[in-house]
DNA sequence: GACTCTATAGTTAGGTG
DNA sequence: ACACCTAACTATAGAGT
């Protein structure tokens, strides 16, 4: 009948147990769709986001759909051709690395 | 003077006002690419992210890169051919509007 | 008005059972 | 694996610049 803990802050890094790495996975991931669903409709963005877990398994949401998403990044950047898209304005590609 | 009222919950539908709409979306476009970030790290994920803003600006972000998930994706969902990507075990795509 | 800072309320997520 | 507890984190509104 201990008192709960508590939300104790972790180092974020690769967590060595396994189990507890899956369970912080599910977790994450899906507070991470709901803050992503919150953000499409709060702002009226269109937000693609696609998840392959360590296991290889794959999870993806979006809006209005991945395949949406996937089709504006790919004509955004035709990698032979050259053929603007005058929509984008600007793009900001941030890296994991460099926000940890 | 100082009695701040704090954070208020607000309803999750299209903010009218776009000033806010704004600083809401850029705030919260932070912290989204910090809980990515986070869970790549944690649980060793390869993770895509593309948003694009109402007023069509472009973020991404992605671990390794967006275009390291992008290439994934499509490799496991070749349009006319089949050729199942045997590393791809489950498939879980949820849409925003199932989490709202 | 846009931005920053603060106070505080609401949400997330680690740990325990 | 799931529910609960609660610390830690997130994010909003308001004041000041």
């Amino acid at each position: 009948m201990r008192r709960a803990n508590g939300c104790r802050r972790i180092e974020i890094t690769r967590m060595k147990n396994q189990s507890r790495r899956k369970v912080t996975f599910s977790k994450r991931l899906l507070c991470l769709f709901k803050k992503v669903s919150e953000l499409c409709t709060l702002c009226g963005a269109y937000v693609g986001v696609v998840i392959f877990s360590s296991t290889n398994n794959v999870y993806s949401c979006g809006h209005p759909s991945v395949e949406f998403i996937v089709d504006k990044v790919l004509g955004e950047n035709p990698q032979p051709t050259d053929a603007p898209n005058p929509i984008i304005g600007t793009y900001q590609n941030i890296n994991i690395n460099e926000i940890n």
